[in-house]
DNA sequence: TTTGTAATGTTGTAGCTACAATTATTGACA
DNA sequence: TGTCAATAATTGTAGCTACAACATTACAAA
């Protein structure tokens, strides 16, 4: 079933509007698919995204600001995010003693341990994914770094000036 | 720049799950530059999207089953979100007369205004689409709706099955 | 008519996000 | 040294989401 029939809307201005509504419509739909999921283990997509980066950091420990520039959606609250991993025993959290402005944040044998069970579990949308080729997952990822690409935003095309 | 530069992240376990990730981030991407922009006109993308799909079926009126059905975010809550729309006077909302569980909701003169105002400002977004082909987004189309086919059972409801 | 069940929305509430204001620390330099 | 700007994180708060419980209405069966 495409998007036409999944959203009931029969007609786009054009592709690249589809396109639009199909990315953030399908990155709705892989959220809530996660998000199922991860509910089992207690964690939010979130929670499980700085505990991924923090493994891939570790044993070196991350400041706030680093961890933040990784994270899928940029404005979720570190902080407090970080405080509810920390409440749950999955981080540790220490000012950093050469600069007491900045902490350091690194994953627990506790985080570890529940990362390795998520793991485990093979999450649903790992299967989710398979449903495309590699070639394919290829292209779509082709695609989407080409739209993300920087804006030529305010300048003026050689065209234009004369 | 790619998204193993934008999230600071340089190994994936392979192209897939690339692919997962990449939706995901770039869906909150274009989110943000969506909400971004729209908050010029005081509405947010989920108040944005319900007066559009409200636009499509005028002048006939909706209930709120079918608006949730024609949701790109299915999990926001319709009925505080009309209730916003129509405290800004941009939709009606009466209990119909027929059946009075339901409530007919339609787009008022002001709403289409506004929508109107809206795709006269040209979105950024719309700009940024311009950075893919035609040939690429429907390509881009194709493998997502690829992607969503054959549910997951865990995450849909026996309603949604059809 | 009464009873049960499905359809349709609404509401309570805990928790989360957005974002601006604020605090604390550091380093540069007059 | 004292002042200023930059860096790093925290906090206040309004508004939003998740989701389950609840209320109302419709309709069919006994």
């Amino acid at each position: 079933m495409g998007l036409e029939q999944e959203i009931k809307q029969d007609k786009f201005q054009n592709d690249q509007q589809k396109a639009a509504i199909n990315i953030l419509y399908t990155g709705s739909w892989l959220y809530n698919i996660n998000a199922g999921f991860l509910k089992k283990f207690d964690i939010t997509p979130e929670q499980f995204n700085v505990l991924r980066i923090l493994r891939g950091s570790f044993p070196k420990p991350m400041m706030l600001a680093e961890i933040s520039e990784r994270m899928i959606d940029k404005s979720s609250n570190c902080t407090r995010l970080v405080e509810k991993l920390k409440h749950k025993g999955l981080v540790n959290r220490v000012t950093c003693a050469d600069n007491r402005r900045q902490v350091d944040i690194s994953i627990t044998d506790k985080g570890q341990v529940l990362l390795k069970k998520i793991d485990a579990y093979q999450p649903s949308w790992i299967k989710t994914l398979g449903k495309i080729t590699k070639a394919e997952a290829k292209e779509l990822n082709r695609i989407l770094d080409k739209l993300r690409s920087y804006p030529i935003a305010t300048r003026i095309s050689v065209k234009d000036r004369s």
